[in-house]
This record gives structure tokens, C-alpha cells and sequence, in this order.
DNA sequence: AATATACCCGAGTAAAAAAGTCGGGTTTAA
DNA sequence: TTAAACCCGACTTTTTTACTCGGGTATATT
């Protein structure tokens, strides 16, 4: 029950771009790099993003990627979706899924699974790239004011 | 996202000895055709599920598998972590683990992987497998006297 | 004791998914 | 014109999943 390489790698990604959001757009290469993500994969993975309208492109020299609507207006569900397909931890239970086995309609572990799907979904639709951004700077803000970020506080005085 | 076939095939095999733990051991085959799961899959599943403590076998004649303990006391995650590992959307966030990526400090995407994997355990470790008797009683209840695929019958109940 | 029933188990295999690579193409600022 | 970047499909490798198989062991019954 694991998130592919490809949600995860995604995510860094569209996280990274958010970080960025007011400079330019940021080049494939130093996303990479700073995700510390194969340049050939990522690519991969940003093509597909932009095809799912979360970030554009802008080709030639002072090209790059960054995101196509504002940090705030970008949840990490649909980020998820655009890689790795339906968010559901059964075939059986994808959002507006058709296909019912024949045992549905008497299967107690699908109903099971829905509740599973809707917890994950809570979490994950319900948290925007800004979310984390604010979490980012929190956790610098103590790194900063050399606070171990798995400590509890997150200023010091003076 | 998916729990796979034995997780699947897992929650369905121990819920079939759910519905009949008051009767004696059931046997693999009974189990597998009711389920639909092929059965030296499923006897693959079920050596794992005893391995965990969850169930006892009866070798010889009479035969069969039941229960390790009631009902009310298996949990959904236990059956789940028997049979796939442990419950966690990524390798960064299982529980217990101490093998963190160089990143971890200060990796934004871990917390969110952590409210994830908490979400679903919320679900998973909460449901027993009484609870989901309950449900399936509910459903018969509802259809009864009505059409059964299998022709199958929840309980000894007279 | 023989037998049939039923669990036990490790090894093996085929198919699918995941992960990552590659080479050549197009756009565009300088 | 050139170099920086994105674009894209096809390809390969690796890993995981989903099973199957064949022979072994325990035991109630006859």
C-alpha cells in the first residue's frame, strides 16, 4: 500500500515549484537537482503534469516549468492523481467507478475500502501545496534559530 | 495506492472465519470456493495468516482453520500488516522505523506521508473483524429471504 | 493398519507494473 | 547561428505480484 516513486518524486517536484513560485520559471534541471531526481525521470513526470494542467512550460533559453495556478489552488490529491491514476486502495472503490464486481452489493470489505479511500482522501484533498509551503517555512524558521525540526518549538527568543 | 490481491483475498478468507467462528474449523477449500480464491493461493495466505497468530489450523481429517481469537479482537490493520508488511504509504513513514533518508530533517513531504499513514491506521486499526460482521449482518438482514449468489447463509442463527 | 482428508511448505514461473534510460526533435533568447 | 531548454515516444531493466506445483505430514475413521 505504498505511493510510487512517481507520486512521491511528483510531489517534491510540485513542491519545490511552489517554493519558487514568485521567481521565474525554474528550469528541469535544477529541480532535479535539488530533489536530487534523474533529470531523464523527472522529465517524464513533468510532461505528464503539464498535460494534466497542474504546471506549464516555457521552451527555449530562459525556459522552465512552474505552476499553473498559485500554490494555494493546487492540492496534493490532484498532484497524486495526475501520476499515479485514481486515488483508492481497490479497483472496486475508485471515485465514479463503473465496474462493480458481482459481489459488490453484498461485500462487506468494500465497504471497508471506502472508508478507507475517504480518510485518505481527506488528507490528501484537503491539503494545498501552500499547506506544506507554510510547514517548510516553519521547519527552516527553527533550523535557523538552531532548533532540531522534530523539536517542539518553533522560535526563540532573541 | 492499492492493497494488493493478498491483503484483498486476506480480509475476505478471515472474514468468511468471522462469519462462521462459532461453528468448528472451516476448511480451505470451503473457504476458497465461497471466496472465490484460487485455493493453493489462498493456502499460501492462510499459512502466512497462522505464521502471525491470527489463525489455527486443525491438521487431519477433520480439519480445518478458524480464528486465533474472537472476532472482536482482530483488528483489520493486523491482517493487513500479516499479509503486505507494514501500513505506511511510503518506506520513510513506517511505524517504527528508523532507516530515514538523509533528507528527512527536512523534508516537507514526510509530514504529509505521516498524516496519511495515520489516516488509514485510523480506519484500518479501528475495524474489527466483528464490526464488519455487524455490517454484513445488517446488509442480509435487509436482503433476506432474498438471493444469495452462492446460496451461502450467514450464521447458524435458527 | 490402511486410507482418505486436509494442512504444510518451499521452489518455481509467468505476467504485470514500476523505474529509469535514450536518442532525436522543436522552440527561442541571445 | 548557437546553445539552452523543453518535448516525446520507444526501449530496457528490475522488482513485485500473483499464482502454480509437487511432494510431505498429521489424524479421524474404518
Amino acid at each position: 500500500m505504498r505511493v510510487s516513486t512517481r507520486g512521491q518524486y511528483g510531489l517534491r517536484a510540485m513542491l519545490e515549484l511552489a517554493l519558487h513560485y514568485a521567481e521565474g520559471p525554474m528550469t528541469l534541471r535544477r529541480v532535479a537537482a535539488r530533489q536530487a531526481i534523474s533529470e531523464s525521470y523527472l522529465e517524464q513526470l513533468l510532461g505528464t503534469l503539464r498535460r494534466a494542467g497542474l504546471v506549464v512550460s516555457v521552451r527555449g533559453v530562459q525556459g522552465g516549468y512552474r505552476l499553473a495556478r498559485p500554490p494555494e489552488e493546487i492540492r496534493v490529491g490532484e498532484i497524486i492523481r495526475a501520476v499515479e491514476g485514481p486515488i483508492a486502495p481497490t479497483e472496486c472503490v475508485v471515485e465514479g467507478g463503473e465496474p462493480e464486481c458481482w459481489r459488490a452489493p453484498h461485500c462487506v470489505s468494500r465497504l471497508l475500502w471506502e472508508k478507507l479511500r475517504d480518510s485518505m482522501l481527506a488528507v490528501l484533498d484537503s491539503t494545498t501545496l501552500a499547506d506544506l509551503c507554510a510547514e517548510a517555512e516553519v521547519m527552516t524558521a527553527g533550523a535557523r534559530a538552531g532548533v532540531f525540526p522534530h523539536g517542539g518549538r518553533t522560535t526563540s527568543e532573541g
